[in-house]
RNA sequence: CGGGGUGUAGCGCAGUUUGGUAGCGCGCUUGCUUCGGGAGCAAGAGGCCGGGAGUUCGAGUCUCCCCACUCCGACCA
């Protein structure tokens, strides 16, 4: 809040550096922690219990929908991985390779995954033959590898967590349909449980998935005006299929393809989260996935009945909430500090004055409002607080995302809103062809990044060569 | 992968120009006093100066080679 005092002086602030700002609240929100690998972090108990409440809230849906967890194995052959010719393009400039065993080199290299789909295909080869066994609605959740050049604590890892769900269909318009349906539940997602406004649409063929038909993506704003690729979802039509020589028996008695998808979402989504929510304070964490809901802050916790109250209350709220009482012996202001930093959504105080009026003191992260509430209702007390968080905080981000889309007919336009308001989304339209797309990367900075499903007639002419208009493209420089 | 910057105690830094055997602040430990927005005093602990080779009687400091972090590009969840 831009006329709150800065408290915790150790982050530096958003609007100094950015890319600090960040990196700070990864690491003095004890997030992460560098390893001597470079790209490969520790994420630490705070920021992985972030990721298993992810985990929590994803899985439960995808089961809902029917999808059973798998384990594939980390490597994958070489020849295997070539078996699709656009996959291993795309993918090959950055596996990591194994090429011994012990001190025996090894006949044929192994990469370690950077994605399954080729381990999928070589099982779903083995295991369907008949329609009978269609479909198969599998994900699994495991780390993959890509040997990135730059790297940043959840943007960009060269290990990173993730779920890859991948199904297999007899028809094209089943797997089309899960395509859609898992884009649609990776959206609600981000934007009910996580509170972070999304962009639906589709990849331009440049920009799609190596080896797949169609490519959906959702794509976020983060504060500094970049966009940040929150999750995608990939139609494979039979192309995998044939190359992997996936065939089942139809009813009718004929030997047929069967149709495939793949979508996942990645630990980037914490990223997404720091900078989403995030302020000159700490992070902000959404009531849904955050480690600690309530932190108890005992206020002269050396009095006496403080501490037990305290703990009364801790007890009486942790059947419905993740409370954390700090009975530590840092001050009361220290704590403040500390749980703000960490993104607790509801602070609740409670001191020798509290007890005695049968109350006790509510502070919502995000605007740091106070509220004295009585201790008769307090578990209903904290629900609204925690709604009121919600609501705070995704009223904030749809806010920052309007403030920063900016439709533009002409490159000069794009230029000119980019410098004079910074970064953010430029919807604009396009021609389809991808000399265009190119030459607007080229000349204004700002890359598609998709082609919204919320199609808006801008103009009738393309932004970059003037001839008629395909479609809206939104634009973006990106994560 | 190209161009810049940085690696000295857990964190932030000084010391490097001019080689002489390592310091400051915060944090940490113990004790007492404190406690409603990062408390005070006192006494302590903590370093193969990112790694390796070299020059030198002697290297945190000079030379070379690695590695990591970071920023700007290109590539990417």
């Amino acid at each position: 809040m831009a006329d709150q005092k800065k408290m915790v002086e150790e982050i530096t602030s958003m609007e100094e550096d950015f890319a600090k700002w960040y990196t700070d609240i990864c690491k003095k929100a004890e997030l992460v922690e560098y390893t001597s690998v470079k790209g490969c972090m520790v994420i630490r108990p705070y920021g992985y219990a972030i990721w298993e409440n992810i985990q929590k809230i994803l899985d439960a849906k995808f089961k809902e929908l029917g999808h059973e967890n798998v384990c594939m194995p980390m490597f994958i052959p070489e020849s295997l991985l070539q078996k699709e010719k656009d996959h291993v393009e795309g993918f090959a400039p950055e596996v990591a390779w194994v090429t011994h065993g012990g001190s025996e080199k090894l006949e044929e290299r192994l990469c370690v995954r950077p994605t399954s789909e080729t381990l999928f295909c070589e099982h779903y080869a083995n295991i369907i033959q008949s329609h009978r066994d269609l479909p198969k609605l599998y994900n699994q959740w495991v780390s993959v590898v890509r040997w990135e050049k730059t790297t940043r604590p959840f943007l960009r890892s060269r290990e990173f967590l993730w779920q890859e769900g991948h199904t297999i269909h007899a028809t094209a318009e089943e797997a089309i349909a899960e395509t859609e349906q898992m884009l649609n539940v990776y959206a609600d997602f981000c934007e009910q449980n996580l509170q972070i406004p999304v962009v639906k649409g589709q990849k331009t063929e440049s920009d799609k998935f190596a080896g797949a038909v169609s490519t959906y993506a959702i794509e976020a704003l983060m504060h500094d005006g970049k966009a940040l690729q929150a999750g995608t979802s990939h139609y494979f039509g039979d192309g995998f299929a044939k190359a992997f020589g996936i065939q089942y028996q139809s009813k009718e008695n004929k030997l047929e393809y069967p149709h495939q998808t793949s979508w996942g979402m990645t630990t980037r989504l914490i990223g997404a989260i720091i900078m989403t929510h995030g302020d000159n304070n700490g992070l902000v964490l959404p009531p849904d996935v955050a480690p600690i809901q309530v932190v108890i802050i005992p206020v002269a916790q050396h009095k006496e009945g403080v501490l037990e109250k305290a703990e009364e209350i801790r007890s009486q709220l942790s059947s419905s909430y993740r409370v954390k009482l700090d009975d530590s012996d840092q001050s009361p202001g220290w704590k403040y500090s500390e749980y703000e930093m960490k993104g607790v959504p509801v602070r609740l105080e409670i001191g020798p004055r509290d007890i005695e009026a049968g109350q006790c003191v509510l502070v919502t992260r995000h605007n740091r409002e106070k509220t004295v509430v009585s201790l008769d209702n307090l578990e209903s007390a904290i629900a609204e607080k925690l709604a009121e968080v919600k609501a705070g905080i995704w009223e904030k981000a749809v806010e920052n995302r309007k403030n920063r889309t900016y439709k533009c007919t002409t490159m000069d336009e794009i230029k000119q809103v980019l410098a004079e308001k910074g970064d953010g989304f430029v919807e604009a339209m396009w021609c389809g062809d991808e000399a265009c797309e190119d030459k607007v990367k080229e000349e204004t900075g700002v890359g598609s990044r998709c082609i919204p499903f919320a199609q808006e007639q801008i103009s009738d002419k393309c932004v970059c060569c003037g001839k008629p208009a395909k479609c809206m493209v939104m634009w973006a420089n990106a994560y």
